[in-house]
DNA sequence: GCTGTCTGCCCC
DNA sequence: ATTCTGC
DNA sequence: GCAGAATGGGCAGACAGC
């Protein structure tokens, strides 16, 4: 198959909006390919050369993939950022450059594509920055214009195809049966191995007993099962009926992983997306080997702890720990442990069939309670009335913790499935909880994909440092807005727009935005917290860091009750940030 | 050797 | 992470 | 309600350029 073939059908699936219309598209694609295209295709549709838990990624973006076009259609960046801003997306810049060149191209075949971006995702050290824009350069050099929009999207990670990997299941479970009854059956094969391409192939190699061989296995990382949101104790208890309760920590999700090996204990640690965190949490995996069971899979979050004062800490710190170099030295700062919440294999079985209840007994015997070497299992409560719910929100929420996790004791462990088994309630989601600001719109940048056509994707917000009497920033936001809001704010900014950065208006270089205005709407912004921040000017004195949101929303647009004057200051945010 | 820019299916 | 949108 | 695609702050690491 050649590329551009491929890139027709990316293109009329980008067109479609019917969920049902685009998994035929696709199933019907994927008949056409042979088995090897098949496992090619797929990793293309999901911006990769490998699967997910390998890590090999492009390190080539907008920056990366602006030099490589003006390189090969002979431009200034600059021209190529003014197009980019313009049209929202490289891949359509990269279909409009090259529609302007000679319409002879040849293009490729799908799977020689495929090689030439994995040489490009290959280089590596002194050099390779040039390699990989010079690659790409020809690349696009050789292709059909449609062709260069879609291999310049792949390396962004940016198809907007409106396809994802439940999509992609659908289709699949389409190519061997006709419907989409083998859904459940692709997508527990695929989450246990995270290879969609393999499954793809294997599917069309072997039909559904190609599956078969897929199993749960330590050492290989499967998809953590993640959660939904709901808004309050009576709508969790309403859903769940009976529920174990935990608390919600602000950590990273942490799978791990422990064998034998050659008679030797081995461990792993893998984080939400499959990364491998062995190496970076050496207590952690020392605390593994100590522990009887000689092999096991389970579940938990990893967060910075105290165990002397049972102090938690905070996750900008915690996440420090995430790193390649000083990892000792950084251990001995930030201690950290793993709460664990879930067993999924032990012993040579698998548990994910089991009722969580009863995964959580073996997990509670597993480690046990004294247990001192940074594994502990998480306290659980099984409520199944509104009012001991919510008393368990309050007591956590005072204990400084993010709120909790409502789990159905009856449910299997299913990796990869986002539903309603689990529920997490979070202090921000109580309005009386969040922290909302009133700040002043400094200016916006231009939006990206869905959002070009509003010629808005983003502001930039700031308050009133009394002291300095200037405007500082303390969160860009981008979310919260509805379509017909984002219209409605870029025409109003658009009348105050200012040519130059104005006086007493305080903005980093990096956070500069496309267009500054006046500062003159307020609008409410609601978070999740305060931080410091390297970035943002609001509260920063010298060296010291500003202040910044965490979880930035709009809440409610143009507040014309209040004035500029009235806005929330930094000794405000800095009250809220000692609460 | 220092510093700034860019990147990450990053983490959240 | 949060939020919005089309189905 | 699902699935997908917009968007945020901020961390460490890799390179490039001086």
């Amino acid at each position: 198959m050649k590329f551009y073939q491929l890139a027709q059908i990316f293109s009329k699936l980008e067109k479609t909006s019917s969920r049902l219309e685009m998994t035929d598209i696709l199933h019907k694609m994927i008949k056409l390919c042979t088995p090897l295209e098949v496992e090619k295709v797929l990793y293309l549709v999901t911006g990769r050369v490998v699967p997910k838990y390998v890590s090999l990624e492009f390190n080539m973006a907008e920056k990366m993939v602006m030099k490589s076009l003006s390189l090969c259609f002979s431009l200034e960046e600059s021209d190529v950022k003014k197009l980019y801003k313009e049209k929202g997306d490289l891949g359509i810049v990269a279909e409009y450059l090259s529609l302007k060149e000679s319409s002879g191209k040849k293009d490729m075949l799908v799977n020689e594509v495929f090689e030439r971006l994995k040489i490009i995702a290959q280089y590596r050290g002194k050099e390779s920055q040039s390699k990989k824009i010079e690659d790409l350069s020809n690349l696009l050099k050789t292709l059909k214009s449609i062709s260069c929009k879609y291999v310049v999207r792949i390396i962004l990670g940016t198809l907007r195809l409106g396809i994802g990997e439940k999509t992609i299941i659908d289709s699949l479970s389409w190519v061997v049966k006709g419907d989409k009854s083998l859904r459940k059956k692709i997508e527990r094969a695929y989450y246990l191995c995270s290879d969609l391409g393999y499954v793809g192939r294997k599917l069309v190699e072997d039909g559904v007993k190609g599956l078969d061989t897929i199993v749960l296995i330590p050492g290989r990382p499967i998809s953590p099962e993640l959660s939904q949101r709901e808004k309050s104790a009576e709508a969790i208890i309403s859903r769940l009926k009976r529920a174990i309760i935990q608390p919600k920590l602000d950590g990273l999700r942490c799978q791990l992983h422990k064998w034998v090996e050659k008679g030797k204990p081995m461990v792993a640690l893998f984080s939400r997306n499959l990364e491998v965190l062995t190496h970076m949490f050496p207590e952690v995996v020392k605390g593994a080997e100590m522990l009887e069971g000689d092999s096991f899979i389970l579940d938990g979050e990893l967060v910075g702890y105290r165990e002397e004062t049972g102090e938690f800490i905070p996750f900008q710190q915690t996440i420090q720990r995430r790193r390649k170099y000083d990892i000792e030295k950084k251990a001995g700062e930030i201690p950290v442990s793993l709460f664990c919440f879930d067993l999924m294999y032990l012993n040579g079985e698998d548990l994910t069939l089991l009722p969580y209840r009863e995964r959580l007994n073996k997990l509670e015997r597993l480690i046990p309670q004294n247990f001192e070497l940074s594994l502990k299992v998480v306290e659980s409560n099984e409520v199944s009335e509104t009012k001991e719910v919510q008393k368990l929100f309050d007591t956590y929420v005072s204990a400084g913790l993010e709120g909790l996790m409502a789990k159905s004791p009856t449910s299997q462990y299913q990796p990869g499935v986002r539903n309603y088994d689990w529920i997490k309630l979070r202090r921000s989601y109580e309005v009386r909880l969040a922290d909302t600001i009133d700040g002043v719109i400094l200016g916006y940048y231009k939006g990206r994909g869905k959002l070009t056509k509003f010629g808005i994707g983003a502001f930039l917000v700031g308050i009133y440092n009394e002291e300095k009497d200037e405007f500082q920033t303390i969160a860009k936001v981008g979310t919260g807005v509805k379509e017909d809001e984002w219209e409605e704010i870029k025409t109003n900014l658009d009348k105050i727009k200012v040519d130059h950065l104005l006086p007493r208006v305080n903005i980093a270089k990096e956070l500069m935005p496309d267009v500054l205005v006046y500062p003159q709407i307020v609008v409410v912004i609601r978070a999740d917290e305060i931080t410091r921040s390297p970035l943002h000017t609001a509260g920063k004195e010298g060296d010291e860091s500003g202040f910044a949101l965490r979880f930035p929303r709009l809440e409610k647009f143009n507040r014309p009750d209040k004035t500029v004057d009235e806005i929330t200051t930094v000794k405000e945010i800095i009250e809220m940030y000692q609460h």
